[in-house]
DNA sequence: CCATTAATTACGA
DNA sequence: TCGTAATTAATGG
């Protein structure tokens, strides 16, 4: 809960970490190295905030494992998922949308290592690296794009249809393929999937359990796998 | 073992 | 569809 002593330890971070990355892999080893020299390096465990909605917004981060989701609370304090990010990522980057404090707040939803940077960087990264700007503003203008839809679906959809959109997303942006099915990969509980649909953990349960009789998925604690993502598929569309 | 947390189900507003 | 509550199951000391 309080800073552990910044590592020293920590060996020099190995280049390769960032070159693949599309914000970092116009750039030369010798741009990385710099980009590496000033980053502070840190693990943080399953369920804890990275940063707050409404913070000052001093660092911008890049996920290299894990994934976050990214969390708003409402007036009447409820919680509600906006987003799922995976590895490879920028978070945090409220620079890019003009702001000084953070939109949202970003839970850590399994174990993660991210990368971070003082925010006064920011510019200097956008203004020094080729393809930086462009490359995060892509994927901005794409999460955007996706809270959109799910605004729309929330005003246009059943439930049902919402739950089955929101586990379609999950398999596909983080979804690790296993024998029989495609499996989200980080550990997803009811509640959690109500906070992405609007809905309540009794509703999603119920459907889960309807769609496991009939073979469509198969979930233990914490675990959901897809056996037949195209039968989803048809859920919401017709219904 | 126990304590804690997740998931299921029935029932009523 | 949602909320309450009772019950059962799984997990982690």
């Amino acid at each position: 809960m309080e800073d552990q002593a910044p590592r020293k330890v920590l060996p020099r971070l190995d280049e390769s970490l960032l070159t693949h990355l599309p914000p970092f892999s116009k750039l030369d080893k010798r741009q990385i190295r710099t980009i590496l020299d000033q980053a502070t390096s840190r693990r943080y465990e399953t369920g804890i905030a990275i940063f707050e909605e409404g913070h000052a917004a001093e660092r911008f981060y890049m996920l290299l494992d894990g994934y976050v989701r990214v969390v708003r609370i409402t007036p009447t304090g409820e919680q509600v998922t906006s987003l799922h990010i995976p590895a490879g990522q920028l978070i945090g980057i409220a620079r890019a949308l003009g702001r000084d404090t953070y939109p949202a707040t970003a839970i850590t939803a399994a174990e993660c290592l991210a990368l971070s940077w003082p925010m006064r960087l920011w510019d200097t990264f956008v203004a020094e690296y080729d393809g930086f700007a462009t490359e995060t503003y892509k994927t901005v203008g794409l999460r955007v794009g996706e809270m959109n839809t799910r605004i729309v679906e929330m005003a246009t959809q059943q439930v049902e249809q919402r739950v089955a959109n929101a586990i379609l997303r999950l398999i596909n942006q983080t979804g690790r393929k296993v024998a029989d099915g495609i499996e989200i990969d980080f550990p997803i509980t009811r509640q959690d999937l109500s906070e992405l649909t609007a809905t309540t953990l009794h509703t999603v349960s119920r459907l889960l359990s309807g769609w496991e009789k009939k073979g469509l998925v198969e979930s233990k604690r914490k675990r959901i796998k897809v056996c037949d993502p195209h039968a989803l598929v048809m859920l919401t569309q017709g219904a």
